[in-house]
DNA sequence: CTTGACCTTCCCATCATGGGAAGGTTTATC
DNA sequence: GATAAACCTTCCCATGATGGGAAGGTCAAG
């Protein structure tokens, strides 16, 4: 059982350094939102709190906010961003685990990226070929309405 | 006020050759789920009953589920094939409204594709420097926990 | 008439994020 | 000490596109 150090009240956690969660919130890029939401599902463990429930954060959390955050930019899910802190938190962890993941989520992305590249380039041809003007003859609708018209 | 034909049962509505909505779905490639979410958001018409109360399609119904499904395949959102639609049944349309659609949804495709290839390439960058072995060392960890660490 | 394959509506879940209400706390000002 | 602004808390709802599944009605074939 760890013991979890209680602090009475607000200004006396600032004083040592401590942050509420709108400081926690400009130090670490992530929303007071979203901070109390990774805490709900259990991304991040529970802070600690003040006599009248207010979070506080230690350095450490916020550390981890930044981990979070900047795990997300780079487009890894929550269920990754468990797994990375998991291996980030393990002084055992072997790096080739880590990699798995990073590649994995570039294969990912990279099927995503091909997808839309492929309809960047069909809706590419078909706004190449529309008058874009006046008239209402439109390939772009005519594709639309029979994918049969313009088989390419 | 236009008079909706009702048809009293499924068996005589199909020998007129209409569908019911797993036929509507089978031959527009959109579920029946989603078919019915679409009427549901007005997005779709709504369609004609049987007395019990079952869906029943119409060849142009179909037609115009396909114009969806195709539309969704080219990643336009809900609102857009609204607009899609709208022009689509408008005989006085102007190519130009078509096509301005068109382009807005490209650039919104490169924006992400950018995007996306930007965490890919970050990334790239931090696999290619990790050993993948047993050893805790990992350059990907290092870059998720502290940004500045390699500012490239 | 039963059975299985349909159909209907309604509610819930996804994923990551945010808006906003109702109510309590802290802090600064008068 | 009262009051107001600016916080904080929890709880519910919404997004967008899609699907799962339950409860109950209908249709077709045997």
């Amino acid at each position: 059982m760890r013991k979890t150090p209680k602090y009475f009240e607000l200004g006396e956690a600032k004083s040592e350094g401590l942050s509420n969660i709108s400081e926690a919130a400009k130090r670490s890029g992530v929303s007071a939102k979203m901070i109390r939401h990774y805490e709900d599902i259990g991304l991040m463990p529970k802070v600690g709190r003040t006599m009248a429930g207010y979070r506080i954060y230690a350095e450490s959390d916020i550390h981890t906010l930044r981990f979070i955050r900047r795990s997300r930019d780079l487009g890894f899910t929550i269920k990754e961003i468990e797994s990375l802190l998991g291996l980030w938190n393990n002084r055992r962890r072997a790096s080739s685990d880590v990699k798995k993941l990073a590649v994995k989520h570039i294969a990912d992305l990279d099927a995503r990226i091909a997808e839309m590249q492929g309809m960047r380039q069909a809706l590419q041809k078909l706004a190449s070929c529309c008058h874009g003007d006046d008239r209402p003859d439109c390939p772009i609708l005519d594709d639309l309405a029979d994918e049969a018209t313009a088989p390419h």
